[in-house]
RNA sequence: GCGCCCGUAGCUCAGCUGGAUAGAGCGCUUGCCUCCGGAGCAAGAGGCCGCAGGUUCGAAUCCUGCCGGGCGUACCA
């Protein structure tokens, strides 16, 4: 019989239904039981502090609960004994070989569900290169995209492309007035193989930028000029912001593809404003109140939305006469302009009601992504959509990864939804938040960038497109892959270059993914080139190694009993009984076993990191047992099967842990 | 000013809905390659968990107040 979901999960729910029920019989008290994993082994495989709750209110000594629990709740299925520890604890062991056969059995099913979900990520603006930061979004993600997939939901992946911003345009006048080159020009450059265009663009887009911080008039007028032809949408202008989004576009899926990161849909900020949804977003907000026309103070002339709706109640400072304090911060959000346009959050508000299916008759045109290795991936189009393109959005529910910095806004968003009474979709918007990726001081040094007085004071630096501060994502990779090389080369002269390199970029990417993963999502990472570069200790070709060694023992053993299955065979639960007896291999079993149940604990909290803190105590767990324990060569054969066995369920663990990460697991390195 | 986040070993970080003796990695000191690959294994030193109160049988974890740091609070995106 296979178990249904984890099986520690099982029995983790197994042991809470028996004890609350005997609980509820035995003292007529209705109390949570709690259960948790010991950290330490002879306190069994699960605990319980329930007796201590229970103490109070039964006005008993919770040892003495424990020891009458421990006597007279009935045996649990695949739980082999229950004992009291402790100052009251409830211990639990599981039955060992019961356990093992259901794990070493192969992978647990996921239950499909067809709720669907949408991951936004990514969003680079197309006008530079993309860099550090920007790979910490994609990694995480790419990686809740991959955790959800493996819990069995359907996940759309959208990367929002903001092709008629600001940012865009500063690069476009770059090119424009500053070097003169239109958009045949910039179309050879982007096709020309010898150059980086998007790396080209990051030194044009801080040059200009320093005469817009220079208050240079002639940019900022040539910079309105710009704008102003991107959004009329024709002319030679927009014609040249085109070709510089779609290239840069494309640089930035290839770099994405570098790290194992695709897409679904890229829509685009063109055809948000082409098709008009937000003047049905408009329609919407007004009908509902959810915004109104300021005729009065700084706003005067715009619709906002009222700071109430994403704040809570205004309760303090109601005393205060109000314009007693002319220097009062209006908090309300201007959404339309004085001058009819529209902000930023007003577009994304109407993006977030198209991702939830909530604009009446508005979808997007469809059209194969022309990206080369960017098969899968449909882009939108306002006119002469392919009439096979999928369908896109209508979520029920939608996580935005964006950094913590854009809080507020997605406040904003999600306050208007709660306005226009989407109190349900409102609740299902999760902005998926993280802290920024800064520099620390010493990689500042080493770029050999100049610190001002002030930023020298700081505990890190943070990275500004504008000023071309920063590592470059495609730069950083080199550099791992590089390194990663050098370290193949002198463990494996007999192997070509060309596959030396190979196996490289896998480690590259495993350790940039996994540096990026194993701390929380609200850490601000000061990225130091020493630590991201690191190949030893709690890094991804820890992780990667360990799975290779794995991997080692089981080819030659294939190879040594004459090719025989890969599969091996699940040894009888008499031989699993008599050799988990063995303390350290029953650990080293429950440890390989939690891949799924750290998956369901992490998608839960929201917390990739738990996936990678997970994963590396299991390869650590493995590496400790690789090292003491001989498996080849092992004499007694029963025992060499149970030993196989558990090298199969730690291979086939590790690879599903690092696949949920996204990391390449090299069959040698 | 207001809002959010952070403060744990020399450094970088974990610590799950409060639970048993606060954990890793790096660095440092010391061992381990006739044996499945040393990107490894093992041992040691190193901690008023920012400070002060409070709640609790029990607090790194929850509450309050301080101190220190970061981010946000645009008719920029």
């Amino acid at each position: 019989m296979r178990a249904f979901g984890p099986m520690l999960l099982t029995l983790e729910n197994r042991l809470q239904a028996a004890l609350s029920a005997h609980i509820s019989d035995r003292y007529a008290a209705q109390v949570e039981v709690v259960t948790e994993l010991p950290r330490q082994p002879e306190h069994g495989d699960l605990a319980t502090p329930v007796c201590f709750s229970l103490a109070k209110v039964l006005r008993k000594a919770p040892r003495q609960i424990a020891a009458e629990l421990v006597a007279e709740v009935p045996p649990i299925e695949g739980i082999r004994s229950l004992e009291a520890a402790g100052a009251g604890y409830v211990n639990a062991r599981f039955d060992r070989a019961a356990y093992a056969s259901a794990v070493l059995s192969g992978p647990e099913a996921v239950a499909a569900r067809t709720a669907k979900v949408i991951v936004e990520h990514t969003n680079i603006n197309p006008n530079k290169a993309a860099h550090i930061g920007h790979l910490r979004n994609a990694v995480l993600g790419d990686t809740l995209v991959r955790l959800l997939r493996s819990l069995g939901r359907t996940v759309e992946v959208q990367n929002y492309i903001d092709n008629t911003g600001v940012q865009v345009a500063d690069v476009v006048a770059a090119f424009h007035y500053l070097r003169n080159q239109g958009a045949d020009a910039v179309r050879g450059l982007a096709a020309d193989p010898g150059i980086r265009f998007d790396h080209l663009c990051w030194d044009l887009y801080a040059e200009i930028s320093r005469l817009f911080a220079a208050k240079d008039q002639q940019a900022i007028a040539w910079r309105a000029e710009t704008l102003h032809a991107l959004e009329s949408g024709d002319g030679e202008i927009a014609e040249l912001g085109a070709v510089v989004a779609d290239a840069i576009t494309a640089c930035h899926l290839a770099t994405m593809r570098r790290i194992g990161v695709a897409y679904d849909v890229l829509p685009r900020e063109s055809e948000i404003l082409k098709l008009r949804f937000w003047s049905a977003a408009f329609e919407l907000l007004k009908q509902r109140d959810a915004i109104y026309f300021e005729n009065a103070g700084k706003n005067a002339g715009c619709w906002v939305m009222p700071a109430t709706a994403f704040r809570g109640s205004p309760d303090a400072s109601q005393g205060e006469p109000a314009g007693a304090d002319e220097e009062a911060p209006d908090a309300d959000k201007v959404i339309v302009r004085s001058n009819g346009t529209v902000t930023y959050v007003g577009k994304d508000i109407a993006y977030q009601l198209w991702k939830f299916g909530l604009l009446a008759g508005k979808d997007f045109g469809y059209k194969p992504a022309q990206v080369p290795l960017a098969e899968g991936t449909w882009v939108t189009v306002a006119d002469g959509g392919s009439a096979d393109a999928p369908s896109f959005g209508g979520a029920d529910e939608v996580y935005n990864v964006i950094d913590v910095r854009q809080s507020y806004l997605q406040d904003v968003v999600r306050a208007a939804l709660e306005a226009l009474g989407f109190e349900q979709q409102a609740r299902a918007s999760i902005h998926f938040a993280y802290e920024m990726v800064a520099l620390s001081p010493r990689c500042c040094a080493q770029l050999g960038i100049e610190l001002s007085e002030t930023d020298r004071t700081k505990p890190y630096i943070e990275v500004s497109g504008r000023k071309g501060l920063g590592v470059k994502a495609d730069d950083l990779l080199d550099l791992l892959v590089d390194t990663a090389f050098d370290e193949v080369r002198s463990r494996h002269s007999e192997l070509a270059a060309a596959e030396c390199r190979e196996i490289a970029a896998q480690i590259a990417v495993g350790a940039l993914r996994y540096f990026m993963l194993r701390v929380t999502r609200n850490t601000v990472i000061a990225f130091d080139f020493q630590e991201a570069l690191a190949f030893e200790g709690e890094t991804g070709p820890y992780l990667q190694y360990a799975a290779v060694r794995a991997g080692n023992i089981l080819r030659k053993h294939a190879a040594a009993s004459g090719g025989g299955s890969e599969s091996g065979e699940l040894p009888p639960p008499v031989s699993l009984q008599r050799h988990l007896e063995d303390e350290s291999l029953w650990q080293l079993v429950l440890k390989m076993s939690m891949s799924r149940w750290a998956a369901a604990r992490a998608a839960e909290s929201g917390e990739p990191a738990q996936l990678a803190r997970n994963a590396f105590q299991a390869a650590q767990a493995f590496s400790n047992f690789y090292h003491h324990t001989h498996i080849l060569n092992e004499e007694d054969p029963e025992r060499k099967a149970v030993l196989l066995a558990i090298v199969r369920l730690a291979h086939r663990e590790l690879a599903d842990q690092m696949s949920v990460m996204g990391m390449p697991v090299p069959t040698r390195m």
